[in-house]
DNA sequence: TTGAAAGCCGACTGAAGTGGTTGGGATTAA
DNA sequence: TTAATCCCAACCACTTCAGTCGGCTTTCAA
């Protein structure tokens, strides 16, 4: 039941994009050695990122990576989804899954209360929440 | 971020001890054809429940297991924790771990807010809700 | 104009975790 | 005394995880 790190990992990142936020890219690199991360592992997690419309890029020298909408539009739910993939704790209760056994599956009942229960926390926080919550200490 | 078997059959399984309680043992064979899991998986399964005080075992032939306490007194939190180990989405929320980068780590603020909203649901959900949520249907 | 800085992309890899299976006990009711 | 049952440890194939690596392409700045 653990998140991997990839939704950490770009949590982290995604809050620092947060914390730097203006109209100049911020590097990989940069990003990287501000949170203690591997630099090409980090390159793959953004991939995910930009497909799924949380930044942007801006290639050659001088890029990096901006977020495509403000701090406070972007979820934590939206970002650890784009990483890890849905929040279910159990692929029985996606969406588009056909379960053989669906009645007489009271399991099936608490583990949909699992999901709920974590999607309203990480949809109710936002990166511009997290910022925040550093300044305030 | 999903449950591992060990935790959806484990509840399953419990599940089904707490339909059929009684004085009874009943015996891993039964259950496993109930709910159409591999016996010997869930042999190990048992010995951490066993271990964790929930059930109690019956050996020799007519042997099997009874629930420790009553359906209404076990809850789906402890059952999962004793399969899955702590339910923390990462080894930082957990009690006894020292997080080098303490501070200045917000992505643990929310990690936390997660592992509770989690701990809330399965700690107020008992295996006596679980029957009586077929029951009704 | 050219080099360095950056993003982009796909393949590869060692280590760990998952989901079991197998075999051989020890106990006990019938 | 035998079959049913729990107990225990070892083994195994497969997948996932957490990266690394190498070689592109794009673009700014000197």
């Amino acid at each position: 039941m653990k998140l991997s790190t990839r939704g950490r990992y770009g949590l982290m990142a995604m809050y620092q994009l947060a914390l730097e936020f203006s109209d100049e890219p911020i590097s990989l690199k940069y990003i990287a050695e501000k949170q203690g991360l591997s630099e090409n592992y980090l390159e793959q997690l953004f991939s995910n990122l930009k497909r799924d419309g949380l930044i942007q890029s801006v290639r050659g020298a001088q890029g990096g990576y901006i977020l495509s909408r403000l701090p406070s539009d972007i979820t934590v739910g939206e970002v650890l989804r784009s990483l890890e993939g849905t929040l279910a704790p159990a692929d029985c209760v996606m969406h588009d899954f056909d379960c053989s056994k669906e009645e007489n599956c009271v399991t099936k009942l608490v583990l949909v209360k699992i999901k709920n229960s974590i999607d309203s926390v990480v949809d109710s926080i936002t990166l511009r929440d997290m910022v925040e919550e550093t300044l305030n200490n």
